[in-house]
DNA sequence: TGGTTTTCATACCGACGGGTATGATTATTT
DNA sequence: AAATAATCATACCCGTCGGTATGAAAACCA
């Protein structure tokens, strides 16, 4: 994931109104109109053309700062798939027991989740179109993700702390929960982002019969209906 | 969703060792390639010369028996599509309570998924490149579906045979763990369908409270590891 | 057996989209 | 201020892929 091609700090006023940006800066603007309309059109549905004329630029301004379109892909798609699958990790020396951990983690998932709700369409929808040695990172990345989920799972169910009966086909059935998100989120819902997540994680608690410690970040109960 | 052009029930006798078959046999079997091939590759990432490759044949061949690559699409996804999202349907004189219904409805829907997890890949994955009218149409099977199903849910909560908190949330989540499958079922793995179907199934009654009331195909539990 | 219809193969077209060559404009340096 | 380097616009190339025009072989009919 290289940064901004040239480490220049300079930053060339542009004609009209265009503030002052670093080369960072519109870096992170192709990036975040990539996101958008990849999510919308998907991603060959989505052409060059598009996101320059979403920018306002024409594209030898995009392709200076992105080598070819599979770099704007995979950047987006690594960054979102790294704030999702890492959030079952814990330090070595974090001695709660595991439905502790469990119960952060997966509130910690949901919440990355709901973030990256556009960009995790990618990871998931266009896994044909992705380089193979990509698609093979994105694969040990979840791969990793679901041992250490199923692990916290078993040791809690160990420590009669939960309860669930296939511990791979539950943490398949969380992570489609969670990850399929992007089919039905919308940021403009009626629901606020944090109601959602507190209430999505606590259908995840169920699936593994967690009662409800409440976490440190958002409570989980507001009102019943 | 056409038959085949001509309701000829000829069937010519091919050259070598090619079976007799009719002409909706053999629109069969471009439907069958194109799902394996749509599924492992993409629908982008496929084009008409690999369909044609992986039959023996040549585009014509194709294009005589579908107007063009849409409508082969959209027959499997629609078909995967009816299948898997009318399970939620029940006779006007179903006397039974919310919850046997369910109980039913869900092991009927995970099992469908599982059948046609290939198909149901393409519903999920390449909305973007589905004509539009065709998506609106998906899109209504969909919201029928979730219509049903979270009426059966709440009907069965005020009989006091259910629990849960959140039903659009809870029924989304369902979605997704059941709609997810196409990202990591494999005909081929260890667990038998049925035993899939059942662990699943089982996995979604746990997160609407549902006491798993033996239904009549498979039994729910096995073994506990 | 000769004509008609069905069935399939060869070769091709045209549009589209990713990527680039070239050069103009602007800022920076000395 | 002149030269150099950074930054961006115009125009274009070329491969790919969905779809088709044309016609030939095979089967059916009379």
């Amino acid at each position: 994931m290289p940064a901004a091609r040239r480490p220049r700090p300079a930053s060339p006023a542009l004609p009209p109104a265009a503030a002052q940006q670093s080369g960072v800066d519109k870096r992170e603007r192709i990036l975040s109109a990539a996101e958008d309309l990849f999510y919308r059109n998907g991603l060959v549905g989505t052409t060059m053309d598009m996101l320059c004329a979403e920018l306002g630029v024409t594209k030898p301004y995009v392709y200076y700062y992105f080598k070819d379109k599979h770099e704007i892909v995979e950047t987006l798609a690594w960054r979102a798939s790294l704030a999702c699958l890492t959030t079952m990790k814990f330090a070595a020396d974090d001695a709660r027991p595991a439905d502790a951990k469990l119960a952060e983690g997966l509130q910690r998932w949901v919440a990355a989740c709901v973030t990256h709700f556009r960009a995790s369409a990618l990871a998931f929808r266009v896994t044909a179109s992705l380089r193979p040695e990509f698609r093979a990172e994105l694969r040990r990345l979840a791969n990793d993700f679901y041992a250490d989920l199923a692990a916290l799972m078993e040791e809690g169910r160990r420590a009669g702390r939960l309860d669930f009966e296939d511990a791979a086909v539950t943490a398949k059935a969380m992570g489609g929960a969670v990850g399929f998100m992007y089919t039905w989120y919308r940021p403009d819902g009626r629901l606020p982002p944090e109601e959602l997540v507190a209430r999505l994680t606590a259908t995840l608690y169920r699936m593994i019969g967690l009662r409800p410690i409440p976490i440190k970040p958002t409570p989980t109960k507001r009102k019943r209906t």
